[in-house]
DNA sequence: ATGAAGGTGTCACGATTGTTTCACAGAGCG
DNA sequence: CGCTCTGTGAAACAATCGTGACACCTTCAT
């Protein structure tokens, strides 16, 4: 689920099993082909996060595969890394043209591969960098301002969004009062002690689900922290 | 405004005016400098949407230029090219993984960097690469200034429609008034903070249809964010 | 030029929503 | 059992947002 899914069209064994190896040590699920026009298939079956395509293979060329995977709406975004053999800087612009959104000339040595289609996730899934933070069943998007609890999406004020975006930043950990007031208000905010016990309320109430246990632990006489559920 | 800016870091001065000339033909706002600390302040004051980084500048070193433009929040997202005159793979993966999105060398043709460069403006700001936008029900032609909703055309005002471009460049996302008026306003213009607030209403009432739900969400003390309906 | 039409930026008011405090009930703990 | 600490409802208070009105500014055709 959190993997992301790389389609690999390569119709060179040796070094397809390679670059397969590489990806799969980095944490990607690897569908392989050789074949153009079993990759199209494979892309509208499950659309994958990334494409590696060789240009020279066999069925349908590398740049007519690239072509079509641009015209169907289902694949038009998926970032595409064309791999050839050619030095020639006609077929690299053509490539980008084409709509690839990047370009690796052999030989290359695998780590750059990765590096560089590591560069391209980072960019078009944010959430696989870190901008979504998770805790147990909760989610939090910090720039879509979203919190969502076993996939319900749930509304919360702007104080307890703050509060709980704190506690997921922190998990597990207990803060005190003192503490919460001065992470989630604001140092120097001369705030009654015990007015976060009435935020603490109001954020249960906002991420309660009928049967599920309540994340935030009272520590009596320590404060509050947010547990894994 | 709906230009693209792209901030180029260059301190070889011929090269420098060549790809500035080239890309100020592809419609590209460009600023330049030859000093990595300037590059910096530049790029805070007005976050460019691309950045073209050579390796060996003067001041600060463009693998340092590129580190710190990824620990600023405001600039971590920028996309950047490094430009190098180095051969050796191990340079061109450690720029890859320190942060920078791809990777040129040198001796390159101006005209495979544009063709990069215009790649990458395809993911990040797709309205600028001609493509047509779309958002749930919405949809918006940059070039010929077209607005739909579920097939019917929709009249905007100016305002309106580079805000609405705006949302549909980020769907999701939530933007404050501050952030709002720096993007579709242009940074530098004093305007009223609650103004936003009116060009929302206006979009808003642009937009509506009678018995679909408003893609334009509130965010309570944080801005507007627009939805897929 | 001149007027009409449309677009833009401000403001003020009311409505909506969120925040803080307080008092009391009840829970935990030795 | 008595003490302290926490949960909770209500109410006063405060911040934020939506909206209509309006003055001013462009634009454009006459």
């Amino acid at each position: 689920m959190s993997q992301p899914r790389l389609l690999l069209v390569e119709d060179d064994q040796a070094l397809a099993e390679l670059v397969e190896f590489r990806f799969k040590a980095e944490g990607y699920a690897v569908t392989r082909t050789d074949d153009g026009d079993e990759a199209l298939l494979l892309a509208t079956e499950q659309v994958p996060d990334v494409v590696i395509l060789d240009w020279m293979i066999e069925g349908t060329s590398g740049i007519e595969v690239c072509r079509r995977l641009r015209r169907d709406k289902q694949t038009a975004h998926v970032p595409i890394v064309m791999l050839t053999a050619r030095e020639a800087e006609d077929d690299r612009v053509r490539g980008l043209e084409t709509g690839a959104d990047d370009y690796v000339t052999k030989p290359f040595s695998p780590r750059e591969l990765v590096a560089r289609v590591n560069a391209i996730m980072r960019r078009i899934r944010p959430a696989l960098a870190g901008e979504v933070l998770a805790v147990g069943d909760l989610t939090l998007d910090a720039t879509a301002h979203r919190v969502t609890r076993r996939g319900t999406t749930i509304a919360l004020g702007p104080t307890e969004f703050r509060l709980l975006r704190h506690f997921m930043e922190h998990p597990g950990r207990v803060f005190s009062r003192n503490q919460l007031l001065d992470a989630v208000w604001g140092n120097g905010s001369d705030i009654e002690l015990r007015t976060v016990d009435v935020h603490i309320r109001r954020l249960r109430k906002g991420i309660e689900l009928p049967g599920v246990p309540d994340p935030v632990r009272t520590v009596r006489s320590a404060g509050y922290s947010l547990e894994a559920v």
